[in-house]
DNA sequence: AACGCCCTTGTAATCGATTGCTCACCGTGG
DNA sequence: CCACGGTGAGCAATCGATTACAAGGGCGTT
């Protein structure tokens, strides 16, 4: 059933039809009433691929994130998705599962649908096969990591302001052996998190020894497998601060498999605030970066760029915070 | 770019570079190979919407969840959409988050993208809305609870067998005194567990008392009302087997809070094996109802009725078994 | 009464592909 | 030498919308 059928049966062409659909005031509204009857009665829904096809936009936008199954993406997933659809836009989602080549694919697959634009939520991996859309013009926003260049806009995230907040909290808990549990080395968020770490230590005089920055890589096993080594050292770390929740997680885990109680034997922060933070045993501190936000900014980015005709030549930047929330897997040093 | 400025730079007719494209075997070789190098150069990508509209062929498949936020499904969206990408599909993904209209609005942008088919894992809700799709027979595949019609799937999952599994191991523990939580009164897969529990108990002599089902809603925070419930009971339950993993989840944080040891006062079994599961302190024992396979059939019974052109009258019917997982969350009765 | 303008509606081109049908060409067999 | 069949390429219709432009009708003005 399309639009000619419905101009037959209402009596119309189906430029009428088309704008009566399209509400265009200058429309009779006798014949626009004529019109919405048939549509109602037969059910009509207008093609949005013949639509896409004439107006060269398909309503559209690419979201790309590592892992959907890391529980940090949700939360993206669903308010871009909210926002999308109130703006008449849809929604392709794609998950990278931290491979280039499956990024890649994405990638053509989101030009073969000529998507409107594309935020790419894998904060900092792997953006080099990106040029096929910059080529094309088509509107970016990526997590710090995009480059400087017209139609590309980056959110700007304050890792220091949390991590500060969330170090000061442990020192005034009179921690001085705190830990720092990273990233993957290759992920360009990972790595600043890490310097606002050594960052925010050195500010409070506090060494950030290298044998306690541990290497993790964002998993809960990451995080137990980090943490088993720090419980190792002759002199134990009292606070250990996490890259993500996942990790902090971990950590978590190991801590109770070695009989440490949270937080009186063992402080813990995590970074994130992933829903699931508040129902872990004990709930757990740590840096909130809100997810919602970070997808409305990202949506908002992308529409901004979409309507604009003369873009920012050097792209536009977006900021976002980062803060301590408190829960109960902090607590005074031990023998304090 | 399009494809005539190929056909018009390779010297050839629009016909013949789509089907050099479509790696039809009667264009002549010399010919395709002009047809790829150009193609290559000028980067060109052929345009979806275009190719859907004169094929009447989307290559999209909805996937209608209840929660993405629930860690119960970016398991299957991933499944899904490898599985989807391994065939040539696209995904459209909504989230309902239990509303009736958002399912509805979901529905008609569907049906604007002209979906092939949808898979509904909303476990028992508001399906009414989707007489709009069997009426332009689009296949479907539910979980349950789709009617018999032809084009709509189910799959059946086996909550009796997981669920047996599940009171026999607590029996076999001497566990007497043995607690469930529902879900959702409204949901057709939390019903069908209550009732396995009910059957289960029966089955080796156990009452399933009236005070020993407490109501929850599959979310953390009921599994933590539902927990102080029946923590406040004179005659505490030594067990409790949660509707879902969130539930369990939110028992074990309750049951922290309430200084009970897991699993040495009180075990608890979760349902669903979320891969969260195996991470919490300790780690839950669940009964696991396979997210990947659940995504895996779901996408094969859109495929084969995509395919199919007399479609079984009455639908097609899949399985799907629930198996317990031992982990730590579970111990001998208190005293025994 | 005639002219012209404005406002609404309709005709037809267009978007970018696919594909049925026609046609040209080649080789083969009578 | 001609007819015929087979093969591969091109022309043009088509999918379902939008929209530039043309056309027609009504009304005000002179």
């Amino acid at each position: 059933m399309d639009i000619k059928e419905i101009a037959r049966r209402a009596g119309v062409s189906t430029a009428t039809v088309s704008r009566a659909v399209n509400r265009i005031p200058t429309v009779d509204p006798k014949l626009a009433k004529r019109v919405w009857k048939v549509i109602d009665e037969l059910g009509y829904v207008p093609n949005t691929q013949a639509r896409a096809l004439v107006s060269g936009r398909s309503r559209i936008f690419g979201l790309i994130v590592s892992e959907i199954t890391n529980p940090f993406f949700p939360e993206i997933v669903q308010v871009f998705e909210n926002t999308a659809v109130q703006y008449g836009y849809e929604i392709m989602l794609s998950s990278t599962v931290h491979d280039p080549k499956r990024m890649e694919l994405s990638v053509r697959r989101m030009i073969e649908r000529r998507v409107e634009g594309v935020a790419i939520m894998t904060f900092g991996m792997e953006e080099s096969v990106l040029e096929h859309l910059t080529d094309r013009n088509v509107p970016l926003v990526f997590v710090d990591v995009g480059p400087a260049r017209p139609r590309v806009s980056n959110i700007r995230i304050d890792y220091l302001r949390g991590i500060r907040q969330a170090v000061q909290h442990l020192a005034a808990l009179r921690h001085k052996r705190i830990a720092f549990i990273t990233g993957p080395t290759g992920l360009k968020s990972a790595m600043a998190r890490r310097s606002a770490f050594i960052q925010s230590m050195k500010e409070i005089g506090l060494e950030a020894a290298p044998e306690l920055l541990a290497q993790g890589d964002h998993t809960v096993e990451g995080g137990m497998l980090a943490a088993e080594k720090l419980f190792k050292m002759r002199l134990r770390p009292t606070a250990v601060l996490c890259s993500n929740d996942l990790t902090a997680i971990g950590v978590m885990r190991t801590a109770f498999e070695n009989d440490l109680r949270l937080p009186s034997d063992l402080s813990v922060v995590g970074f994130d605030d992933i829903r699931l933070a508040q129902f872990v045993v004990p709930p757990l501190t740590t840096v909130q970066m809100s997810q919602s936000e970070l997808a409305r900014i990202a949506f908002e980015a992308l529409l901004n760029d979409v309507e604009r005709d003369t873009p920012a030549p050097e792209g536009t930047e977006y900021r976002l915070e980062t803060n301590l929330v408190l829960r109960n897997s902090t607590a005074l040093a031990p023998g304090k």
